[in-house]
RNA sequence: GGCGUUAUAGCUCAGUUGGUUAGAGCGAACGACUCAUAAUCGUUAGGUCGGUGGUUCAAGUCCACCUAACGCCA
């Protein structure tokens, strides 16, 4: 038995997520969590949501509402929303949590005595109307080069140019709109990941088994130009967590938190320690995950993003770890994704555009949305949600191929031998066939799940499926019954038991389906099928069972065209 | 502008370290079956592997250049 650590990125606190970022980390994380739990291994599969910067403040006064009671609320609905998936997460934390205060605060303590944090001076904008310093991007004003007047203070969304705040003509505050804007002399900490870049250099060419798409980023950003660059770690902003150096002020930075980007990463760690709290355990429950020197030398440790996340996990969130000089578990296997496209354009938390994950859950079950994401998972290059495709697959490999095939044996068999596995005699050549082929598959599924290649497993777990139609057709109980009811006895009974292992093996995709599988056939407990030939004798004759409801209603053409103009703007409410 | 990723049947994608007639699912056509959510199973059709040039006995697979889409540039 193995331990894994599983973290899916932790989403922002300032809306519900859409599907684009539900198979960005969660959802394919979820995916591993389940298998290696199937599989008897112990499993700490954590997320979060992250809750800190300028983003929320906002979203909190748009709301009405004071900032703390807007991420608590949002982080009850998205929280829920995550059980609508059935995302199985240990605990679900906050980066606003005490956990994470106290060690965010430890972690700046520790880089401080190595020396890897110094103090900038610099000039930032603040705006006397909202009594803040404003980032960057919340700085509009007419662009200096093409005269665009919706200019950011980062770069002009018109002509591209990459813009100081300073460089605005007539610049006013994106919040309020004032333009009683003052430049002023502001300090911040930086963490001096530039010292670090040799040992990330290194650590990250022993990572040989990382895909492409986040080695090539991470080298990208250590190589590129000067090399690493340092990074502010502190910002002006009432909402966070007060800059302190471990336990004790900070002189000079009173007033100051730490920038969110910073703090987000270590919430990972905190948030093992606010699962100990809710269950009742210790510090040294948690710290078995996460110290090397206190049991979390076998750990072996995954994370999962979506692509814009890679360079935090590569170097920033490292840096932080080596830097502190204490004996942090490390990331051993990052899985990154592309992003999903929605219906020939991007999804947008910001525009609305797309479906949002309380909305899918309005229209269909989880198991649905789980399917198809999955299935489709943009691991490779981006991937796109058209309603025809989503119709398609999910009414072909749910409806036809997987429901059907449990509608069909156990309707068979109510019909010739009574809602019980029938008595039977010995296997012919096909029974062992199928036992051969379904070795094989079974054996290719496990592997490729071990490996998170995740769309392959979905088709290996589709093959697996219609291996029992194929079956069935070949063999036509219907057929034999007439003539020698006791062989089609042998082959009900095999048709019954391959439902009873397509519900444990399609568990970490469809974990609904399964669970209506297994109790209409009255089994429970079901473990991984380490053998297919015992596996597939589990039920045995006499044994009672239940012929379920429909497994997966068919998604109709009007309720898909229905779908698709209802999604076709942006979100209302 | 720099860098990166992608470009394979109508659609969505596989194609290991270059090696026999380039694969799967969907869709299409035809056939079989009739237990089942008009489901299933089988057969067939369909590709000069974005373009050009090069390396090699041999390239979808390596190299150069070009084109297009997407992304990143803190």
């Amino acid at each position: 038995m193995a331990r894994h650590l599983i973290t899916s990125a932790i989403p922002y606190i300032n809306g519900i997520k859409h599907l684009g970022n539900l198979i960005g980390s969660q959802l394919p994380a979820d995916l591993f969590a389940r298998y290696m739990r199937a599989r008897g291994h112990e499993v700490l599969f954590l997320c979060a949501t992250d809750e800190h910067g300028t983003p929320a403040e906002l979203a909190a006064a748009k709301a009405g509402k004071p900032v703390a009671e807007y991420c608590a609320e949002m982080h009850a609905i998205q929280s829920d929303i995550a059980k609508g998936f059935r995302l199985s997460f240990d605990h679900f934390g906050r980066s606003s949590s005490p956990q994470n205060h106290a060690l965010t605060q430890h972690f700046a303590g520790r880089l401080a005595e190595a020396g890897l944090i110094r103090e900038v001076s610099e000039k930032q904008v603040y705006s006397h109307a909202d009594g803040r310093f404003l980032p960057d991007r919340y700085i509009e004003g007419t662009c200096p080069n093409c005269g665009y007047d919706k200019a950011r203070g980062d770069q002009c969304e018109n002509c591209t140019k990459q813009l100081d705040p300073t460089d605005l003509i007539d610049a006013r505050s994106a919040i309020s709109g004032s333009t009683d804007l003052e430049v002023r002399e502001t300090k911040h900490l930086y963490l001096r990941q530039s010292k670090l870049k040799d040992d990330l250099d290194a650590w990250i060419d022993s990572k040989v088994e990382w895909p492409v798409l986040t080695t090539s980023i991470a080298k990208k950003w250590l190589h590129d130009g000067d090399g690493l660059r340092d990074r502010g770690i502190t910002r002006d902003l009432d909402w966070g967590i007060p800059v302190r150096k471990g336990t004790e002020d900070w002189p000079g930075m009173e007033g100051k938190v730490f920038y969110v980007w910073f703090d987000a990463p270590i919430e990972y760690i905190a948030c093992a320690g606010e699962w100990a709290e809710a269950n009742g355990l210790q510090a040294a429950d948690w710290e078995r995950w996460w110290r090397t020197d206190k049991g979390a030398e076998d750990v072996r440790y995954t994370q999962f993003m979506g692509k814009d996340n890679v360079p935090f996990h590569t170097l920033s969130f490292p840096a932080t770890l080596i830097g502190s000089g204490e004996p942090w578990k490390m990331v051993d296997h990052l899985k990154s994704f592309n992003y999903l496209n929605y219906d020939g354009g991007q999804f947008s938390t910001s525009q609305g555009r797309g479906i949002f994950m309380d909305q899918a859950l309005d229209l269909l079950p989880a198991d649905y949305w789980r399917w198809w994401l999955l299935s489709h998972a943009p691991e490779s290059s981006d991937a796109e949600f058209t309603w025809e495709n989503f119709q398609s697959s999910v009414n072909k490999d749910l409806a036809d191929v997987l429901g059907n095939f449990v509608s069909r044996i156990t309707k068979f068999c109510r019909s010739k031998f009574g809602e019980a596995v029938p008595e039977s005699g010995a296997y012919s050549d096909a029974e062992i066939a199928l036992i051969g082929d379904l070795t094989g598959r079974v054996r290719r599924y496990a592997a490729l799940m071990e490996a998170m290649e995740v769309r392959k497993s979905a088709q290996e777990l589709r093959a697996i499926w219609a291996s029992g139609n194929e079956y069935l057709q070949t063999v036509a109980p219907w057929t034999t019954f007439k003539t020698d009811p006791e062989k089609a006895a042998v082959q009900t009974r095999m048709g019954l038991n391959l439902a009873h292992l397509y519900a444990v093996l399609s568990a970490p995709f469809l974990p609904d389906a399964s669970e209506t599988i297994l109790s209409s056939l009255k089994m429970h407990d079901s473990a991984w099928p380490d053998n297919i030939a015992d596996f597939l004798n589990t039920l045995p004759p006499g044994h009672a069972f239940e012929v379920p409801e429909v497994l997966f209603a068919k998604i109709t053409d009007d309720q898909c065209a229905d779908w698709q103009s209802k999604f076709s703007g942006q979100r209302s409410d």
